[in-house]
DNA sequence: GTTCTAGAAC
DNA sequence: GTTCTAGAAC
């Protein structure tokens, strides 16, 4: 399975290396993991390329298990392609989403074998193949402290990637919105994601009530990742197993008449939903950039005072 | 996960 | 008549 990616990497690339010292700083502030292997992202944008998906017409596979395809590689940054490989760390990929739901929806997913054999300190995978299926395999079949490890490796990945948006959307557009972090309570793809996604929901990948009702944060359907950060802390193995039972009835969920998440206002179809969620953006970006003219005079006249 | 398309909705 | 959705096929 990981072969055909490997196949597809040209001999003649080399080891990584830094970039020239004329060349301009990573994407967003210091890397806080020496080992990460973020790429210099400087200049790239964080938005998707109009147009056909990327990672399908690169690698041929499956698109359901394309994501476990990309956990299992070797070397993230030169087997796959800038276009789908957003960064890599020892233990977590960041990707962009090949159908985008959001101006910015990247997923994060643990590498395999976690942590990866090139970690002298580890030589083999704490974490089963087959654990990492799902958020319900990893949070049922392995113990307390793997499953710590590994939520906690996509949750500092996931960080990472969100201010890596909210730098992008501050050069782009001059305000930052909501970010939405977490997991889909029936994932269709295997190997456990976690979905990062700009709360604007405006992209031509966004077409049906399923796709928006999945993304819904208010419906029980996408479960924050601070929620499972919190099963995983004050939960005993049966506490959390009650919470992984009761995402099983979560697929109704996706059935629930569309309205629109930030005013409760309902919607007759997926067209005028997404007129109105371009309305709520346009709105917002409004506000908040008048706050921002507002706040910086406020704040020079408040630097006067004290 | 997406694409395609029949038939429902308007 | 056109727009839109939902389910089959992939």
């Amino acid at each position: 399975m990981g072969n055909c990616l490997s196949s597809t990497q040209s001999d003649s690339e080399e080891e990584e290396s830094p970039p020239p010292a004329t060349s301009p700083p990573p994407l967003t502030a210091p890397d806080p993991t020496p080992t990460s292997s973020r790429q210099p992202t400087r200049g790239r944008s964080l938005r998707y390329y109009t147009g056909k998906s990327r990672s399908s017409d690169v690698f041929a596979m499956k698109p359901l298990d394309a994501l476990r395809s990309y956990a299992t590689v070797h070397h993230p940054p030169h087997s796959l392609p800038a276009s789908t490989l957003l960064m890599s760390t020892p233990h977590t990929l960041a990707i962009f989403d090949a159908y985008p739901k959001a101006k910015y929806h990247f997923l994060v997913l643990p590498r395999y074998p976690f942590p990866p054999r090139s970690n002298p300190e580890s030589r083999s995978s704490i974490v089963k193949l087959d654990h990492l299926d799902s958020l319900r395999t990893l949070l049922l079949k392995t113990s307390a402290d793997v499953r710590e490890q590994v939520i906690g490796a996509l949750a500092d990945t996931a960080q990472e990637v969100e201010e890596m948006i909210r730098d992008e959307m501050i050069k782009t557009e001059g305000f930052e919105w909501g970010i939405n972090i977490g997991f889909h309570a029936i994932p269709s793809m295997k190997h456990v994601h976690l979905h990062v996604i700009s709360e604007d929901r405006m992209s031509d990948k966004l077409k049906t009530k399923k796709h928006y009702n999945s993304f819904r944060p208010d419906l029980g359907f996408f479960i924050s990742l601070i929620d499972v950060q919190h099963w995983i802390e004050d939960g005993d193995d049966q506490s959390i197993r009650q919470h992984i039972e009761s995402l099983d009835s979560a697929e109704a969920l996706l059935d629930t008449p569309l309205m629109c998440f930030k005013c409760d206002e309902p919607e007759h179809n997926m067209p005028s939903l997404k007129k109105h969620l371009e309305k709520e953006y346009e709105k917002e970006k409004k506000t908040a950039l008048k706050r921002i003219a507002e706040r910086g005079r406020q704040r020079s006249s408040d630097e006067d005072m004290f």
